[in-house]
DNA sequence: GTCTATAACTCGATAGAC
DNA sequence: GTCTATCGAGTTATAGAC
């Protein structure tokens, strides 16, 4: 193999330069991202940023395929799964704010850089095997075909939920603000959201 | 008076740079915004723009200023009015999607903007008068207390109902293209969440 | 592979004519 | 007020020594 979408040795210099890329562009997109900053934080200079990766394009592009090829199956496998729905519900918004709090900056790169150029994202970037909520769908259908559930859009359903996980980190330094919360205030309000969530959901589900 | 946050006579050269620049930054954020394209937009040159505003910074400044002000009141008001709670719940909901729907930016610029300069933000753009929620928490504690609606945290309420209107619309290209949807179909998507949203969060709610 | 030096280019800003 | 022409700072990219 010639080319991997991840540089595979750690500590190795391309490594350090993926990951300062990796810091760089997802906390300041592409435009923001500077060269010479990227080459600070991994300790070289701009010159071998040209070396291993030809130009910033093609280092955004890495740094994009790794960050897009990792957060997809995140909301795959836990929504193809075969467990009962009450039981994935909760594990999805347990596992998924778990993850996005490790990675704040995530959702808003990606949402962000795809707004910008959608073309480029979809054609390029985007792994080709995109989970498909099919089976997540059918569950629902079921559950309310039995009773078991209230009636409702298995659709709606599944952008309340990403909706109310990924949002709160996306509007973070509105939330303190407009609540008043210090940096300590603001991380256990985020961690709260996982039963908060979990309940207002269930709740809403109620036959 | 001497200089206006928005410009007032309409079709005046100012004006036309004004909205230029409006649809340019609120696409693109100030980084990836370029003085030629504002200039191409509003039908004149690069020269103009630095005669009417004397910088780059000062015409994202006019434009960052006019967002925020008519965004902020958008949500106070509504928040703040004395109707029973259920009813305030339905015209939010109703009334901020629509509003959306007309300006489908202007959530992700405001955010992704914050996150790239917060203090910029929060010390010189924002308006000083930002509506609290004090009303609308209080109006919960009591239902609650009355037992006409479950107990729930009154300010993850709120984070939720926000997330669930604003969020389709910044994950709109995902929404497209995950489910598979043309633009007709992804604008009726958005538009049932009207109903969805409201439904949702009212069957939540039930005691 | 890694560095220094510098070329080539983009873009915001200014000068000056009309 | 509006334009053309150009400058100069900041950035990406390359040349060439080690």
């Amino acid at each position: 193999m010639a080319k991997k979408d991840t540089p595979s040795t750690p500590d190795s210099t391309e490594q350090k330069i993926f990951d300062a890329a990796h810091e760089v562009f997802v906390q300041k997109g592409m435009d923001g991202a500077k060269m010479q900053e990227i080459a600070d934080k991994a300790g070289i200079n701009k010159a071998l940023l040209h070396y291993y990766y030809r130009s910033k394009e093609k280092l955004y592009e890495a740094v994009a395929k790794a960050v897009l090829s990792r957060a997809a199956p995140l909301v795959g496998n836990l929504i193809e799964s075969d467990r009962p729905l009450e039981e994935k519900i909760r594990h999805f918004i347990e596992f998924y704010i778990t993850t996005i709090s490790k990675n704040p900056f995530i959702p808003l790169f990606i949402l962000s850089e795809i707004n910008k150029h959608p073309d480029h994202f979809f054609e390029q970037i985007l792994p080709k095997d995109l989970p498909k909520p099919q089976v997540f769908i059918r569950q629902v259908e079921e559950e309310i075909a039995a009773g078991r559930i209230r009636a409702v859009n298995p659709y709606h359903l599944a952008v309340n939920v990403i909706a109310m996980c990924v949002f709160p980190f996306i509007a973070r330094p509105m939330i303190r603000f407009a609540m008043g919360l210090n940096s300590a205030e603001l991380k256990s309000f985020l961690e709260e959201r996982k039963t908060q969530v979990t309940e207002f959901v269930l709740a809403s589900l109620r036959p």
